[in-house]
DNA sequence: GGGCTAATTTAGGCTGGCATAAATTTAGTT
DNA sequence: AACTAAATTTATGCCAGCCTAAATTAGCCC
């Protein structure tokens, strides 16, 4: 065991780049640079520093100029931290009374924090949930996770039914929004509607609420496509 | 709007000094630099210039080569991160499983990342209790803190019963140790004897055991006298 | 293939928080 | 009052992480 992982325990700063590459590898395969500056919030050349010593600690791989990939154990230390982060959303709304759109903030503090033992004390008194509240998987503490793909709402075509799986945002006042529409994970609803050139999805829901949706909105609701059109 | 003062908020660094300060101040009724110094595990001169710092961001006073007491703020502060580690602590032994002796790390780790709000969600869980498991009184949102003043169990005449009120110690083995005894806070005892120069105190607990304690352990007990010494 | 633009990296700087070594002050002898 | 031991501060230096400005490279268009 040369070059095994001991414990050097990441930063904080470590964390959340690696949190932010696993995220952008799956929404658009791979993570630049600028990608991984805008996510965080901080300089192009911050971000190119902070790489090389990434590389350096064989958690990503770099090629300049072309972005970074994780290794096997720069993914594991993501999953680690994804599996921290929605243990830990699971655990405040179900037995600390936060609200559903409120989490993430103090998820996004605590994750750092937290021992591996804490974070599996609270996944037991959860009863081991495989997926948090928001509707997205949780890894398993072995660094597994359901890899299921979803379709953004989007992406359903016009007279299908669909359901919808995970809310991939975590601002609050989208998250309140969505909550006042009746949209949940699980939720069934039907595509009326899609307008060309980014335009709103109109859907139906509960077999008679119609509601009007946004691109941007919609394109961050993963869902799955359920039947054949019905006609009408 | 919400809060009158702005919150610069202090780093993890500095919050683990003004709780350093603050426990010294009990203790000694002073902190100087290499008490500081030993107490947080770092080299006394890295101990001057953050006591600069905190000078000059008006948390403590500093008289050079005399130390350093606490204003205000800073105590405000200080109590602040009291209430919080004391919160976690009963939190994390009321719900969710956690010992006694073991408790302690995980409350130092999150006390830097819990927001207000957590730990008054986790307080009001408990029941806004006024002491945590150890005995030690838990300071109130608003920074008042129960003001009384125990006894080293080193102090307790022979002859007299005392009442066990309050563990100022954090190490997990001498924390079993004094739980293997049967000594929780609240326990009653009677002192046998206290043999001189440091030597230990022999205690008579359940009304027929004896225990024999160290005078550095038992310096760390903090007792209540109870009555007059009964004569044999 | 030359040139333009956007992305990226390099160069150099700053702050927080730690360290060691050397200088200074305090306090306790005698 | 002078000397000494211990505590403290000053002087420097290092590393992590961020910044801005300048240089470099990639990708594309003609």
């Amino acid at each position: 065991m040369p070059n095994s992982v001991d414990r050097p325990s990441l930063s904080r700063s470590i964390e959340d780049y690696l949190k932010v590459i696993y995220k952008l590898e799956l929404e658009s395969g791979s993570a630049q640079t600028s990608a991984i500056a805008d996510a965080l919030a901080i300089a192009p050349p911050s971000v190119s520093g902070m790489v090389k010593r990434l590389a350096d600690a064989e958690l990503v791989t770099h090629v300049p100029y072309r972005g970074v990939e994780l290794t096997e154990a720069g993914r594991r230390q993501a999953l680690r931290m994804l599996r921290r982060h929605r243990i830990l959303e699971s655990y405040l709304i179900g037995h600390l009374g936060y609200d559903w759109d409120d989490v993430d903030r103090e998820a996004e503090r605590l994750e750092h924090a937290v021992s591996d033992d804490l974070v599996e004390r609270m996944a037991v008194k959860l009863g081991n949930p495989t997926h948090d509240p928001h509707g997205a998987p949780i890894p398993s503490a072995s660094g597994t996770i359901d890899p299921t793909r979803y379709l953004p709402m989007t992406e359903i075509e016009v007279g299908h039914a669909g359901r919808f799986r995970i809310i991939g945002d975590a601002d609050p006042e989208r998250l309140r929004f969505i909550a006042s529409l009746g949209l949940r994970p699980g939720a069934e609803f039907r595509v009326l509607d899609r307008q060309p050139f980014n335009g709103p999805v109109t859907i139906e829901l509960d077999g008679d609420r119609k509601e009007v949706i946004g691109f941007a909105l919609a394109s961050s609701l993963q869902c799955e496509q359920l039947e054949e059109p019905t006609l009408p």
